[in-house]
Parts: structure tokens; C-alpha cells; sequence
DNA sequence: TATTTTGACTATCTTTGACTTTTAAAGAAA
DNA sequence: TTTCTTTAAAAGTCAAAGATAGTCAAAATA
């Protein structure tokens, strides 16, 4: 345990605290360490992933950043997140995912308004692209959108 | 979020407060703010855009000036109409697509989460796929969004 | 062998500065 | 006065340099 991913694992989960997100400069981060930046990014990849509970975003350049948030457990993250890892798959035929939207509606996790957006970004019209792929894309959307409705 | 460029953006919107423009001189805003003149062409460039929902007019030489002007948007439709038809076209970048959100929750036509869960379906992440379609995919997928949301 | 660490290379965003173009005003010529 | 020319004061363009983060595979370690 004397490795420095646990370390810096650690560091991160403590500065975070009981917030919900937490914004790091990977620069800094790497320097403070004294490690390689990609460094952080291991620790990243295998510390803060979604099965454990976390979602990213980051941006370069000047004054970039990376940002990683909690997803929270409740009832209906609880749901949400079955569906990510069970229902959804790798493939999802667009009528699997009306039949989700809808009980998601039911159950007040969308609204109609947000259900119509889904549908109608996630269309066969609007993936336009082999069929051999279009379910594959589908569902990695779907899941990122389910995933961001975990934290917001 | 320490860099001059938002500092900058900050300090324009500031100005400009709820009237319909502002008028700016470039040379004295870069001496106000310690910087090279074309910083303010960078950020009257990538902040204040046409997607952001700005206007820019300007004059060089002898009492030149730089005129931004927010752009009106009384009726919804009108201007989702605009955006599919004219302003979005073939291939839509992610990080423009995230202007025009932005223009739309200011304009209160869709909401935060809404924004979210575009920017969430239609991410470089959930579009996996050659860069040469991705954007052409996102133009499309998008435009049908924009499209329902004037229905419903 | 599996995991961790490192580093070379890539991608993206911001800042700077040299050079260009435009315009109003001042001055000169008619 | 009118018109032409010059000048100085803007703003514009573009590419290089700087500042971040990402990727991937080789090397080191557990």
C-alpha cells in the first residue's frame, strides 16, 4: 500500500470531502507528487471510474482543468445505474430505449420534455449511420445521459 | 478559471449589464487589463459569437470602435428555425454545439438539465466514432432536437 | 503475471507580437 | 471652398510560443 495511485487516491477522495465535485489541475497534481502528469491519469482511469461511482469531464489548454463528480446513491440512481450496468448492453434498439424513457417518465426521472429530447436525438434519423453500428452508438449515448442524470 | 480571457468576458458582460450593446475600444481595454490588443480580437472571437448570441460591428482608424450587440430573440421558433436551417449546418462542433446551449438556457428554452443531457448524448465520448462523421452525426442528431423542441 | 510508473508524442486552448488594413483628421494644393 | 494627399490612430490577421490535458507503450515493480 505503499504505492503512490493509493496515495494520491486518497489525497483526491480527502480533498473532495463531502462535496460533490472537485476540480484538479493535473500539472499541479503531478508536481505535488512528484510524479509523471499521466500519472494522475492512471489513477484516474482505475480509481475514479463509474463503477466506482465517479464521472469525469476535463478540458486542456490554458487554464484547463479536470473535474470529477459524485454519483450520489439514492432510489433512483439506484434504478439508473441497473440500467447502465444490466438493462442497457452494449446494443440498444431504439424501441428498447422508448420502452426505458417511458417507465423512467413514470417514475419522475424525466420529464416528457426531456424524454422527447432523448428520442429525438438518439433517433434512427438522427444516428445516421450503418446499422451495425447505430445500436452500439445508441447505447453508449444513453448510458452517458443516464449516467449525468445521476449527478445533476 | 484564472485566465484573462473570462476575466475579460466577465468584464464586457458586465458592461454591457441588460442594454441592448456596448461600445468598446480594444486598445484601452487591453491597457486596462495589461495585454496584448489582439487578446480582446481572442476573446470578442471565441466568447462573443454568433452562437453565444452576439453581433459585432466595428471601425478601424481615427475613433474606430468595436460594437457588440445582443442578438433579439422575441419569438422561439423564429429562432430555433434559424439555427436548423442556417446557423448549425452540415457538421456541428461539440464545443459550439455547447455555445447555442448556452444561448438557449439564457434564453429559457430549454433548461439546465436539458442542456445537460444534449451535451451528455451528443459528447465525443458517446459519439464513438471517426472524427470525419462525428460532427455530421451531432449536426444532424442535434437539428432534430432543435426541431422538437419547437413542437413540443 | 498483473499492476504501476515513466516518458515521448499528440491534441487543445490561451497569450503574444509582428505585420496589415482601414479610417478620420489634418494639411496642402487647386 | 473644394479636393487631394499625408499621417496617426484605430482595428484585423495570423502564426508562433506557452500552458494544459490525453494516449499509449515500454520499463519497472509487486
Amino acid at each position: 500500500m505503499a504505492n503512490i495511485s493509493d496515495i494520491i487516491e486518497k489525497f483526491i477522495i480527502q480533498t473532495m470531502g463531502a462535496e460533490e465535485s472537485v476540480d484538479i489541475s493535473r500539472n499541479q497534481l503531478a508536481e505535488y507528487f512528484s510524479c509523471a502528469p499521466s500519472q494522475i491519469n492512471y489513477v484516474l482511469d482505475t480509481r475514479f471510474t463509474v463503477d466506482k461511482g465517479y464521472l469525469k469531464e476535463s478540458r486542456r489548454g490554458g487554464s484547463g482543468f479536470i473535474k470529477i463528480s459524485k454519483i450520489k446513491t439514492s432510489d433512483s440512481n439506484e434504478y439508473l445505474s441497473s440500467l447502465v450496468s444490466d438493462s442497457v448492453g452494449d446494443e440498444l434498439a431504439f424501441r428498447r430505449m422508448e420502452q426505458i424513457l417511458d417507465k423512467l417518465e413514470t417514475e419522475k426521472i424525466v420529464s416528457a420534455n426531456e424524454k422527447n429530447i432523448i428520442l429525438a436525438g438518439l433517433s434512427d434519423d438522427s444516428l445516421s449511420m450503418p446499422f451495425t453500428i447505430k445500436d452500439k452508438v445508441r447505447a453508449k449515448a444513453f448510458k452517458n445521459i443516464l449516467l449525468k442524470l445521476m449527478v445533476v
